[in-house]
DNA sequence: GTCTATAGGTGGATAGAC
DNA sequence: GTCTATCCACCTATAGAC
């Protein structure tokens, strides 16, 4: 593992910090007093904030992808594959985050509009390999509901997008688990 | 129907901002422009921001609530009066909002502590009210479905919250509405 | 690439006249 | 209750030395 870049360190620190406090409450001085640098050096690798918000989320978004690719990699069944998105969702809860896609959502209100189109992107990728996934489930009588696929793929992420944030305000990890687990098992 | 006082009209203009920008998108200035009042009378009003999101908080609580009594009052089925609570979301979709209590869930990492618990009331109050409504169709045949009532509750909730984030960032209000038509078609 | 220094603007908040 | 005036801290961003 080579040492991280500079531009990879403020990438982490960003995120960790958009993912916990939203993307109108960090600065340049939160993450300069993080890393230990000045706030022109992260200037000079994204000179406005809104370079590196959509650097953020594209990141964000390349990574989950590829997390996502190797969750159903195997010839595991679609339970087990819900179960582990599910937890890809739990574990960024246990740093006191939400998803970084969820928290751009919560502040496209008062982000530039540029963003917009990539964090759509973002929510229909997830929704599109939700839907796959679950037609692989129904295919083979592991899963069974009625309904279209695309809505219960839709209700499945929004589901966990507003159980982080309930667990994550409520304090409440297990809240967030159960709900998961609810989740699962009304598709069976 | 009497001329709203100052402070009501500041608490309006406020929520609005705060559900469309968030919590901390928006100033005591943005406030001030809309009314046509200048700063520092709103800071007679409400000394600290800290106040009056306190404020708004519990007034958003309070008006819910009073909102949610009035959707059961009579004997419609459980089915139409989970259709009327989601539709008290969906309308605040139309003016590009999402709701209050999941916009200040999404800004807890960046609000004093003070308001944690009276979010959390917030979510409580609204499942405990949904498990009323669950238990009430269950006991009239009305609603069908495995599982705790709670967790059904909460998933209800959740997938709401979500999917107004989702819906609101996709600028696509027939999302919400499907999403809506599902979860509710899934307890019957 | 990182630094010092600084510009120009906005944030929440207060004092005191009316 | 509302105003004018002001304070100080913080914000994003840039210029220019090293």
């Amino acid at each position: 593992m080579p040492t991280p870049s500079t531009r990879d360190l403020i990438l982490d620190s960003a995120q960790s910090l958009a993912q916990t406090r939203g993307f109108n409450a960090f600065s340049y001085a939160d993450i300069a007093l993080e890393l230990g640098v000045r706030k022109a050096s992260i200037h000079y690798h994204f000179p406005s904030k809104q370079d590196l918000e959509a650097e953020l989320l594209e990141r964000y978004r390349s990574q989950f992808m590829a997390g996502l690719a190797s969750l159903d990699s195997n010839g595991d069944s679609s339970v087990v594959v819900l179960q582990r998105y599910a937890h890809l969702y739990s574990s960024t809860l246990k740093n006191g985050r939400i998803c970084l896609g969820g928290m751009m959502a919560s502040d496209i209100g008062a982000l530039p509009e540029t963003l917009a189109p990539s964090l759509s992107s973002f929510f229909e990728e997830q929704v599109s390999w939700l839907v796959k996934v679950m037609n692989e489930g129904k295919e083979n009588n592991e899963l069974n509901f009625s309904g279209t696929v695309q809505s219960h793929a839709s209700v499945f992420l929004a589901a966990l997008q507003g159980g982080l944030l309930m667990a994550n305000a409520m304090n409440d990890q297990a809240l967030f688990e159960r709900l998961a687990e609810t989740l699962i098992a009304e598709l069976q």
